[in-house]
DNA sequence: TAGATTGTTAATCGATTAACAATC
DNA sequence: TAGATTGTTAATCGATTAACAATC
């Protein structure tokens, strides 16, 4: 019945439960009960056959002619990517990019909580922003044992990001969030998340191009 | 030998294209003059077969036993992600988020320029930030015209996110860069690309917890 | 030459899609 | 009941990987 280590999850599958997880909250604060995979996927623009389908691995059993309960589904998908209790992150790195991080009020609902940030410029560390203190970077490994801190996440530039993760790993965190356009030399058991703006804009680029192209004849 | 419209490059390519840029160029700023896909997998993290058939869809050939001429990759590469001329584009939301776009200094890297920002927010319009002015949403659709610019940037929150999404639409914009967590209704013509931050940390979240629990026995 | 490298073809793998049976 | 919906199995599609020939 519970799916903790019974058949892994695909990461397509993963990549498209935060949607399913926003719809199905908003009805449920709208006041619905049932929820239909087509539903789902006319909202999120996806098919209803792919939803279904991925539905099948939160372990919630749909009804025929009804759907699917919301009281059931949100929590299941929850606790499916593991966001049913909220991970608690350091942020190592208040430039732009970590002021935004730090502003941006979501995260709650993502399951992760930052609770410290950390900075090498003195001109901000002591201070704080967005209910987080920002410390010197030199206090992460005895903040990260003390409050048992397992995830960081790196907002500063290319060039120091490495050094950062050394730091992050030897600290005993087990998942980076990186923001850095770098690839990062940690040990196999920690786990990294490359989030890379220009994969996006890249395939943007590209089939703008494309667009472009096929309206021309010729 | 020129690829326009030749062969569609499959979307994962075009992915890692970007990475392979910033590597190449890197190399070439260094005075290289060479590089094998031996030396780009093992930099960015990839096999080397993986880039070999990447690099094809780039329409640059190799050199048996020496590799790829920098001096032609990092061109082609450019050529094929349609970043050989930068692309004028306009900001819309200057939050935290477009703060943080509008700081970030690298998308000329990425053949994109934020030529103009723009606010609902009658305390920042008119000022500016990073070299970009901001404008009241109203002046948008005649600058568009006037500076015949094809690209919009979304930074609003999801409650306005469709209501600007139909602005720039009806302003001539031809993709949108989306950073609202919503599915837009765009007419089939105008590309859309959404960057959703919870999508990488689902991806995160879901491998941390994998990885606790293979680790315990049982 | 020997051997590192490119480039291509075939095999594998995994996700999506299609088809359809089961359910209330 | 009829029909909307779930859920599953088989077919398709596309990307990755493996194997190997070609090149200098």
């Amino acid at each position: 019945m519970n799916n903790d280590a019974m058949q892994p999850i695909p990461l397509p599958t993963i990549r498209r439960f935060p949607e399913y997880l926003r719809f199905v909250e908003d009805k449920r604060l709208a006041g619905e009960e049932w929820i239909s995979t087509t539903e789902i996927g006319a909202a999120i623009g996806r098919k209803s056959v792919v939803v279904r389908k991925d539905l099948s691995y939160s372990g919630v059993a749909g009804h025929p002619r009804r759907g699917f309960r919301l009281e059931e589904l949100a929590p299941a998908l929850r606790r499916s990517l593991g966001w049913d209790n909220a991970t608690d992150a350091f942020l190592v790195g208040v430039g732009s990019l970590g002021q935004a991080l730090l502003g941006y009020g979501g995260f709650a609902n993502y399951g992760m909580r930052i609770v410290a940030a950390f900075d090498c410029n003195d001109d901000i560390t002591g201070g704080s922003m967005a209910q987080s203190q920002i410390f010197p970077i030199q206090k992460l490994p005895q903040l990260a044992k003390r409050m048992n801190v397992k995830l960081g996440i790196i907002a500063v530039p290319q060039d120091v990001a490495q050094s950062v993760a050394n730091i992050l790993v030897d600290a005993g965190i087990r998942g980076i969030w990186n923001f850095a356009p770098v690839q990062l030399d940690v040990p196999s058991n920690v786990v990294v998340r490359r989030e890379d703006l220009s994969h996006g804009l890249a395939v943007l680029s590209y089939q703008l191009r494309e667009e472009c192209e096929t309206i021309r004849p010729e």
